[in-house]
RNA sequence: UGGGCUAUCGCCAAGCGGUAAGGCACAGGACUUUGACUCCUGCAUUCGUUGGUUCGAAUCCAACUAGCCCAGCCA
């Protein structure tokens, strides 16, 4: 079932063309190779976001399409930042998701003995050396880009000489900082990756998963080649910014006498509108109590998304809708917005909730009555069946669902107007209630007891269908109505983030009464107005809070 | 400014020398016991610009222009 999906979601079709990457894939696989395998290499430093989706799709989708195998791997190389609560809340994400990695969970960690071992054999062959540069001085010797560097004093350290630092720097000899493992490359190359890349550094420092075991860490360019190297791996996709790296990359297998030989291949990191998606921002919201947390429902985050309810499904499908590229872009949240609804339309069932209340009194219904009237769950989709819902002489109906004086095309209630309210009757406003200040307190109505289900055996008809609920068993719970986190494109690196003021609006919701049970994990639509969700971190059973996933569209405006 | 990359509809994005797919958004209309959904219809004589090659160019060539990335002992 979940394989399905992932099948359709990733495109079934061999012969497609779907994006550039599928063109290098068929071609390797014409050439050399028999089968693709890839990764998903988050480093445990935070938590996922959307962005991580996309890139989860497309290895784990590739893998899938291409009769290959696709692995998780943690790219653990520096301590200081990392921490197992990211390998666990990634883990869970990544399964949620959907997608699974079987036994294939790996840590660039675990391969640092291997790592260790090239180093050796890279400055045994002449092709690494030990230098005693600091930062600062190993700045300058870079040079900059566009002048050349020059070499480093320690260049031409002997190999005996570079093979007992390198050890004394493994067994803990030197402070963090005082000596460095580079690779012997170009110091003029217009690459600047080239330059004899530091691939060693010493950090005395506790590694989540080798403890102290070592003081001295791989670099990026130096451990990753390698562990796809180790892995088999055959197409290693990664974003746009390490295209630079790639030459360094290739350099790195070349003479890592690992007899494979991946293929970088990068692409477009994820852009959305109204959000903001790098690590620093959203910590810097998270830190500075702007928001609720890294699982906010406003969040771009996996358990953001996850909490406000959107589901593994909508985020596949929106992953597959985007395409891959290698164009910087920003995709608009709308799609993201259709996505959930599009996949919540015939999953959700549809109940009556109002969040504005206007009291309606039926005069000629029977005082002290409530009758059950049955309602299907969801039109679309018969399976979902159908509930009772309470009706009585006072219900709620929403504000904006009556006018006075209305508006042109206004086919709600309005005096002397007949509506139907959902499932129930047809019902005729006859007057209205108003307090010393001349605000409508109730409005009062006949119902035809003839119409009960909502259609008159007259055949008249009407041109407004309301939903509502019944006054006294209605549940009362908190509605949060969330918008885009960010206005428009807010996301000015240099100024202060500025949430959306109104990102959050929090209501209280008259329900009827058939959500009472409502768990975790059930969506529903409140009709007319949008999808919800119980939030999984507020909500209790004596006062229940729904998140609003995503309003329904509206064409109706108001032109008065 | 050295190197790398990118530029096709408001937003994504196919296209790979034979005469501009698709999705979202938007706008009309039909339908409707959700002004939702669904269904029709419309939405790039034009592919960053300018030249060139060709019977023919978004696709090839040249020169411009704009944007993004790189000077961490981060990934």
């Amino acid at each position: 079932m979940a394989d399905e999906k992932l099948n359709m979601a990733s495109g079934s079709d061999l012969s497609a063309t779907g994006n550039f990457i599928h063109n290098y894939i068929q071609e390797d696989l014409g050439e050399n190779l028999s089968r693709i395998n890839t990764r998903f290499p988050p480093e445990p430093n935070g938590y996922l976001h959307i962005g991580h989706a996309k890139s989860i799709c497309l290895n784990f989708g590739l893998a899938k399409l291409y009769g290959g195998k696709c692995n998780l791997r943690f790219d653990d190389t520096n301590p200081s930042k990392e921490d197992t609560e990211y390998v666990e809340s990634i883990e869970e994400d990544v399964k949620w998701l959907g997608f699974d990695w079987e036994d294939r969970l790996y840590f660039a960690s675990s391969y640092f003995d291997k790592f260790y071992e090239i180093a050796v054999k890279l400055i045994k062959e002449g092709k690494a050396f030990v230098c005693d540069l600091n930062a600062e001085e190993m700045r300058e010797y870079r040079g900059t880009l566009s002048t050349p560097g020059k070499n480093s004093p320690y260049r031409d350290r002997s190999v005996e000489e570079n093979l007992d630092l390198f050890e004394r720097m493994k067994n803990g000899e030197f402070p963090d900082g005082a000596r460095t493992l580079r690779a012997k490359i170009d110091m003029a190359s217009p690459n600047i990756n080239m330059r004899d890349p530091v691939i060693y550094r010493i950090a005395h420092a506790s590694h989540h998963a080798t403890g102290d075991k070592w003081c001295i860490y791989p670099m990026y360019d130096f451990a990753h080649p390698l562990e796809d190297a180790i892995e088999g791996i055959t197409h290693s996709i990664c974003t746009m910014e390490f295209e630079d790296h790639r030459p360094l990359y290739d350099w790195v297998v070349d003479n890592s006498g690992l007899p494979a030989k991946p293929r970088q291949i990068e692409f477009a990191r994820l852009g959305l509108t109204n959000t903001v998606m790098s690590k620093r921002y959203l910590r810097a919201l998270v830190e500075d109590g702007k928001v609720d947390g890294w699982d906010d429902p406003r969040m771009p985050t996996i358990c953001g998304l996850r909490r406000r309810g959107y589901t593994p499904e909508s985020i596949r499908d929106f992953c597959d809708r985007i395409g891959v590229s290698k164009a910087n872009s920003k995709v608009d949240s709308a799609l993201l917005d259709y996505c959930i609804r599009d996949d919540l339309k015939e999953k959700a069932s549809v109940v009556m909730a109002v969040l504005d209340p206007l009291k309606v009194i039926i005069d000629n219904y029977p005082e002290g009555q409530i009758e059950m009237l049955e309602v299907e769950n969801n039109p679309e989709n018969e399976s979902l069946g159908s509930r009772m819902v309470p009706f009585s002489k006072e219900i709620y109906i929403e504000q904006e669902d009556f006018m006075e004086e209305p508006v042109k095309k206004f086919f709600r209630l309005a005096p002397d107007k007949e509506v139907r309210l959902k499932g129930a009757y047809f019902i005729k406003c006859v007057s209205v209630d108003k307090d010393e200040n001349g605000n409508i307190t109730a409005v009062h109505c006949t119902y035809d007891p003839e119409s009960k289900g909502g259609n008159s055996p007259d055949g008249r008809k009407v041109k407004g269908t309301l939903h509502w609920v019944n006054a006294s068993t209605a549940i009362e719970a908190e509605a949060r109505l969330y918008d885009y986190m960010m206005l428009d494109n807010a996301d000015d690196p240099d100024g202060e983030m500025i949430v959306n003021p109104e990102s959050l609006i929090i209501k209280t919701a008259y329900i009827e009464p058939s959500v009472e049970h409502a768990t975790i994990d059930d969506r529903f639509q409140f009709m007319r107005n949008g999808y919800y969700c119980i939030d999984r971190k507020l909500s209790k059973p004596e006062k229940m809070v729904f998140n609003r996933i995503v309003s329904l569209k509206s064409s109706f405006k108001v032109t008065k």
